[in-house]
DNA sequence: CCATTAATGGACTGATCGGTCCAATAAAAA
DNA sequence: TTTTTATTGGACCGATCAGTCCATTAATGG
């Protein structure tokens, strides 16, 4: 795959890969990967087919792709907004509220790409399963990072398993998005905050 | 569709439709809508294609029986365990425990059926769309019904609105149906049960 | 300007899709 | 047994699927 040299003599890519790849991301997270033929991804993606399999190999390998940067830019946008919070309390509930004020959003497709997949594909499914795992992974990983912050910098107390209550917010915010497929909108959603709030204070 | 009289002349019904239809539900809660084909259906309904047809009219209207009988079966059981429990409280708390219970049940297909249709289809799915809905419904009133008990019964004060609790309760549900098809395990989806026991006594 | 290199679009492939149709067959009523 | 009725399996349909291939075109380095 993507077998085009940086440099050096011979036409250049004449489309951004990066660019291509969003859109292709885009059709993916709106319609499934069954649903989406190879046709539609080249008219949405603004490339001839041999360009399309060039650059991304096959059907399988450029949603695999898609997955990788949805998941990457959705890690990265958590991990900073845990850095920046004032608290690690207040990432989480900014997390579930912002999640809550997305719900029905325009331009964007519904729901979360990765609970989809899931929910499409399982974590059984060949090319796909075991990439899943791993994003599945990396998303918890950061609310058990803001969990073991809060009682690091008493937050919340340690009678608790800090896992646990990490489980149940990475719940909460599946139920959502699941909720985002069902129309439910965003001022539906929001009460989901308070039930988190509700998890952090319950002693 | 579905042309059989019940009794007269000619050759009766060879395989029993509720039967079949109950395994076109497991291969299309397996699989989804889009990567179930006609021949799949024929294979594990133990039925020929015209049969099908005959019977069933088309995948579509097959799909869509499939999501009444799972919709109206699990309304079923969650109404008739509503009313045979010993308090409304004990039916959501019994309801939590028993989807983390189920998680990586076998003989079984992971998640929930009308979630998976949620995150495949979507509720702007020309043939499923507003099937989906009255599902996600039907679902959300049990819920309702049993908080708004709960509060009838002195087990949960009205500062709080129902509707809010309500949603709630039905958020984390469909978060373990998808954590079900991330392959979380049954204890792992345990802890769910104490964030909804939190909810509920949380003033 | 020329030679080199590589991206491009469209023609093409075999397989499979959902769905139709019909001759053969099987079971009930008479 | 005969007649009637309806199910059955398999042949068949056009469309579309993911993926391959190649002649054409275009942009660079020298």
């Amino acid at each position: 795959m993507k077998t085009h040299t940086q440099a050096g003599p011979g036409r250049p890519l004449a489309f951004d890969p990066e660019q291509a790849l969003q859109a292709a991301l885009q059709l993916f997270w709106a319609q499934g990967y069954e649903a989406t033929s190879t046709t539609q991804l080249m008219s949405a993606m603004g490339i001839s087919k041999s360009s399309l399999y060039q650059t991304f190999g096959s059907k399988q390998n450029l949603y695999n792709q898609c997955l990788e940067q949805y998941g990457e830019f959705t890690a990265n946008y958590m991990r900073t907004a845990l850095t920046q919070a004032k608290s690690p309390k207040q990432f989480i509930l900014d997390l579930v509220a912002g999640t809550a004020a997305q719900a029905g959003a325009p331009n964007m497709p519904s729901g979360c790409f990765i609970v989809n997949t899931a929910c499409e594909l399982g974590t059984q499914h060949a090319f796909t399963g075991a990439l899943l795992l791993t994003r599945r992974d990396k998303a918890y990983q950061i609310i058990l990072d803001a969990v073991n912050a809060m009682q690091q910098q008493g937050e919340l107390s340690f009678t608790k398993k800090s896992e646990a209550l990490a489980r149940q917010i990475f719940a909460c915010i599946c139920g959502m998005k699941v909720m985002d497929k069902m129309a439910f909108s965003a001022e539906e959603q929001a009460c989901c905050v308070e039930m988190i709030r509700a998890l952090l204070e319950y002693k």
